[in-house]
DNA sequence: CTGAAAGCGCTTACAG
DNA sequence: CTGAAAGCGCTTACAG
C-alpha cells in the first residue's frame, strides 16, 4: 500500500511492471486482473487495483494491441461532418459499437478525397478492428487498398462496385419516387427535378425515381430537369433567382430538389424574395431531411433517410465480417426512406 | 522484384522483416527508408519501396508508437458534433494539425459525460500526442485525470479552473454585450435575455454582457431575464408561445437568445405562427451563428464566434505545450466575437 | 490461481 | 550508408 516514488524518467508513465512490483505480484497477474479478472483471486485483484490507483497507471494501448493482435476501435471516415445524415450515421454506428465494447473514432474528410485517403491509411496503420466509410464520390481505390491489406471496410450511403465490400444504402430511387409521387398526389402537373452533375450516386438514383413516378402518372404530368450547377444553398439561390424570372405559366408547380440545401435556397428566393408562394404556386420537396430543413423560411417537406439505423446496420455488418473471417459473404443492406410532410407542399 | 508469396498465416500482413527480406536489406534499413530517407542511398531506397509495394506492406502504428514512444495523432473530444461551432473548431484544429504532419481523430460525446470520459480515456490509453476537449459542462475531473497521467490537454470554449490547463475561449461576455448593444442601438428599450440554468458557462458569461450593456444604456432601457427551461429549438417554441400570449405592451421589443436554436424557435412562434413581426415588433439576436441561423424563418442576426480560429489556436497551444515540456506555462487565448446583422433585427 | 518467458513489429542508438 | 541487437509495454500460452 506504500506509494512508491513515481518514475522520474521523462513522462513515460508507470508500466504494468511497476504495478506488479508495487502489488508484489508478477506481470502476468496484473495483465490477468485487467483482461481475465475471473482468473485472479479477490485478494490479489484488490492489491493490484490499489497499486494501479496509487500509481495512476494507464494501459498502453499500442503495446496492448501489438501483443494481442487486436484493437478495440473502429474507424469511421465521413465525407462531410456538416451533413446531418452523416452525423446520424455516426451516432448509430457508435451505439452499435458500444454494444460490443468498441469505440468509434471519427475522421472528417471535409469533402476532400486526399483527406479521405489519408484517414483511411491512418486507420489502416492503426490496425483498427474495421473501417466505416461514408464517401461522396467513388472511392474504389481506397476500398481496394484497405481490402488488399485484409482490413474490413463497410460503405455507407454509396454503392460499392458489386462484390467489393459490404454496404448500407438508402433506396434512393424510392427517395426520388416518393418525393415526386407526393407532388403528383398533391395535384402538381409540371414537375421539375433540380440537381447537378457529378458522381454523387444519390443524385442519379433519385432522378430515376422521379422519372418513374412521372411516367407512372401518365401524359398529364410533365418533368423538367434543371441543372443547379451544384448542391449547396448558394446554388439553390441561383436556381431560385432564375426560376423567379420566368412567366407564371412557365414555372413548374412542383419541385424536387436533390438536396435540402438546394431546396432551402430556392424557397428563399422564390417565396421570401420574389413573393412566389411556396407551396401555393410552387410546392417543394427536399430529399434529405437535414437539420436545417425543419427550420427554413418555409419548413421543408422532405424524404427522410434513416441515418441512425444505417449506422447501426453498417457497424453490425462490419463486426459480422470481422468475426466470420473466410466464411464471410458481402451483403448490401438497403433501407427505405420515408416522406415527412411539412409546409413546403400542400396540406 | 520477384513477388514473394504473401504470408498465409491469418490476416497478419507482411512485416518490415518481410520487406527487408524481399529487398535484400536489413530491418533497420527499411525503417530508415520510412523514417529517415536521407540516410539511405537512392538505389537501396528504390529496392525497399518496390518491396513495400509488391508486398502491400502497411506500417503497424502500434509497434511504431511503442518503439518510438511517440504518436502522430491528436484526439479531439467534442461534446456535440451537431453544433456547428464545434465542427468549425474541429476543422481549424485539423488544419493546424496537418501543418505539423499530425492527424486529428474526433470523438463525439453526444452531450453525455460518460461518453466524454470514455473517449478521454481511450485517447489517453492510445498515447496520442495530446487531447483537445470542447465540453459543455465542468470537466475538471477528466482534465485532472489526463494531466495526472502527463497527457497534455487543451480546453475549448470552456474556461478551466485557473491554472489547470491551456484553453481557448470566446469573450462570451462580449457576445452578450454586442448582442444587447446592437438592440439598444436599434432603438429597443425593453430587452429580454432568454436562457436556461445549468453549468454551460457561455450562458452566464453572455448574461453578464447583456446586463452590462443595459446598465450602460441607463434608465431608459430595461432588462427582463426569461428562463426557457433549456437551450433547444423546442424550448424556443415553448418560450415563443408564452411570449405570444402577452399583451403588446408587455412584450419585450428586443430579445437576446443565448443559443441560435432558442432564437429560431422563438421567431417561428412569434413571427410565423402568431404573426408578431420580427423584427418589426420584436427584434431578435442569437449568440452563436449556427449553420441554421442564416436560413431560418427570418434570417437571424447573430454574434459570431470564430470557431475555426479557435481550433487552430487550440492545436497550436497543445503542440507548444508538448514541445515545451517542463518550461511550459499554461495560457488562455481569448478571441473576440463579431456581430453579423441579418433580418431579425432592424436595418 | 500464480509466475517466468517468449514474442508482437517496430525504432533507435551503436558499431562497422 | 548499412546491419545486428536491444528494448518499447504489453498478452499469451505454458509450466507449476
Amino acid at each position: 500500500m506504500a506509494t512508491p516514488r513515481p518514475r522520474t524518467q521523462g513522462h513515460a508513465g508507470p508500466s504494468m511492471q511497476d504495478v506488479a512490483a508495487t502489488a508484489g505480484v508478477s506481470l502476468g497477474t496484473v495483465s490477468n486482473v485487467l483482461n481475465h479478472p475471473a482468473k485472479v483471486s479477490p485478494a490479489t485483484t484488490q492489491r493490484v487495483r490499489d497499486a494501479i490507483a496509487a500509481l495512476g497507471f494507464v494501459r498502453n494501448d499500442a503495446a496492448r494491441s501489438l501483443a494481442s493482435g487486436s484493437n478495440s476501435s473502429v474507424g469511421m471516415v465521413l465525407a462531410d461532418v456538416e451533413n446531418s445524415l452523416f452525423i446520424d450515421m455516426a451516432y448509430g454506428a457508435q451505439e452499435a459499437a458500444r454494444a460490443e465494447g468498441l469505440k468509434l473514432l471519427l475522421a472528417n474528410a471535409v469533402c476532400d478525397m486526399q483527406f479521405q485517403d489519408e484517414y483511411l491509411d491512418l486507420f489502416d496503420e492503426s490496425r483498427v478492428t474495421g473501417v466505416l466509410l461514408a464517401p461522396m464520390q467513388d472511392s474504389s481505390a481506397g476500398i481496394a487498398r484497405m481490402r488488399a491489406h485484409g482490413r474490413q471496410i463497410v460503405l455507407l450511403n454509396y454503392a460499392p462496385r458489386p462484390g467489393t465490400c459490404c454496404s448500407v444504402l438508402v433506396n434512393n430511387e424510392n427517395v426520388g419516387y416518393l418525393a415526386a409521387r407526393h407532388l403528383i398526389d398533391a395535384g402538381c402537373t409540371r414537375l421539375a427535378y433540380v440537381s447537378a452533375h457529378g458522381d454523387y450516386q444519390p443524385v442519379q438514383d433519385r432522378r430515376r425515381g422521379v422519372r418513374a413516378a412521372v411516367e407512372e402518372a401518365g401524359p398529364g404530368v410533365s418533368l423538367e430537369e434543371i441543372d443547379s450547377g451544384g448542391l449547396t444553398t448558394a446554388h439553390g439561390h441561383g436556381t431560385g433567382r432564375k426560376l423567379a424570372r420566368r412567366s407564371a405559366d412557365a414555372l413548374p408547380d412542383g419541385l424536387v430538389a436533390v438536396t435540402d440545401e438546394l431546396a432551402v435556397g430556392i424557397i428563399h428566393e422564390l417565396h421570401t424574395v420574389a413573393g412566389i408562394s411556396v407551396p401555393g404556386q410552387v410546392a417543394v420537396v427536399g430529399c434529405e431531411n437535414n437539420r436545417t430543413a425543419g427550420s427554413a423560411d418555409v419548413p421543408l417537406t422532405v424524404v427522410d433517410s434513416p441515418g441512425r439505423l444505417m449506422g447501426q446496420a453498417a457497424m453490425r455488418l462490419l463486426l459480422e465480417e470481422v468475426s466470420a473471417g473466410d466464411r464471410h459473404r458481402h451483403a448490401t443492406v438497403v433501407l427505405e426512406p420515408e416522406l415527412v410532410v411539412r409546409s413546403s407542399t400542400p396540406r
